[in-house]
DNA sequence: GTCTATAGCGGGATAGAC
DNA sequence: GTCTATCCCGCTATAGAC
């Protein structure tokens, strides 16, 4: 294809309501402003969509859907546990770089969930990175690599969360780094190896018998 | 006092307008619907506040000023660092028990950290429980019981994230924890322990030498 | 497919009676 | 202090020209 024709009126639509829903959330944001920042006129909108509801389905679904698949398609099967679950932080880290609209769509969606339609999102990031998770936990359990008194769910839960917190708090984790506006990518960089470290130091066992397995018991 | 008095009108509009807010976000709530839910006539809003935005500083100062507050009172001074660590998860969560509409007012906030009214409630939740968690890290380092590799800082972020994670995203964790609706206040607690339990194997030395000061270098 | 014009409704806020 | 009545604005969505 020739180099970057631009994007049609539907894509412009969609991209511009993406920007908006997250910087502003979905009842402060409206239909002139969307044709205003995609620069198509406003009822051209109701051309491609229903309502202004259906576009902001329309618009998570674009992202969610994008992301589930991206997450899980950067694990290769049969990798031993604990390097899957660093692959998996480092690639999570990884998509929130590339689409840094996520987070806040999603802190929306969690403060929203009593809305109609944030479940189904959830229910989707639910059933894949953190079920994906919790099984890479119990195999490492079974090779006692990973302590066994772990409830597999709750440190699924706690290893993912330094990472979606990190994103989805950036403007309150920024003031206690001591930055003004934005994280530096070098900074998030750092964070993440610093995250797969501190997951991993809470999850295999306090002997150095990692080795061996079963040392003793 | 006699037996619980009926709140005064003002009160009943900053309980109603923060029980929206946190349901509906600020934009999506009515000053109509607001004075429905205090029982009292719209217009007397305006008698107690200025105007809708002002409406809604007020029911984040009084939240977070009492967050702030009551998580800091918890700790009394000279606890060994572990210790006061321990004690800060387990008051947080408290907090976050006694306070159910808190997470959604925060996860509100961090997605609309553009907005103008976000920023004074951060960095009061930054300076306060964030900033002390980080001296407490610092000192645990110097006494040798925390690894000396980690960054205090990003420590300290992960953490906080645990509980602020699964207090913000109850919505998802209910989900990937099976339970249809609210997590059970048992379940909730078991997971604070768990957190407590990971945060300090992430946090102290493998070896264990945390008797001895400085086993080897 | 894209635009103009506008209907129709519901929002925030005020004036003023009581 | 509390309520009634209402103004005015801007929003979503539609009709229909081009």
């Amino acid at each position: 294809m020739p180099a970057a024709a631009p994007p049609a009126a539907d894509t412009r639509i969609l991209d511009a309501a993406e920007t908006l829903f997250a910087r502003q959330g979905f009842a402060a944001t409206t239909i002139k402003a969307i044709g205003a920042e995609a620069g198509v006129n406003p009822a051209l909108l109701y051309y491609y969509f229903p309502d202004k509801a259906r576009l902001y389905h329309a618009v998570l679904e674009r992202r969610i859907g994008g992301f589930s698949r991206g997450a899980l398609a950067s694990l290769p099967a049969g990798l031993p546990p604990l390097e899957a679950i660093s692959r998996l932080l480092r690639g999570y880290s990884a998509m929130m770089r590339q689409a840094p609209v996520f987070p806040r769509l999603l802190a929306r969606e969690l403060a929203d969930h009593e809305a109609e339609h944030a479940l189904p999102m959830i229910r989707q990031l639910a059933a894949g990175i953190f079920q994906r998770l919790c099984d890479l936990i119990r195999a490492g359990q079974r090779r006692g690599e990973i302590r066994a008194e772990l409830e597999p769910r709750f440190a699924a839960i706690s290893t993912v969360a330094q990472l979606a917190w990190f994103h989805v708090a950036q403007p309150a984790v920024a003031v206690l780094l001591g930055h003004a506006g934005r994280i530096p990518p070098k900074e998030q960089d750092r964070f993440t190896e610093h995250a797969v470290g501190y997951a991993l130091a809470a999850l295999t066992p306090p002997a150095r018998a990692a080795g061996r397995k079963r040392a003793r018991r």
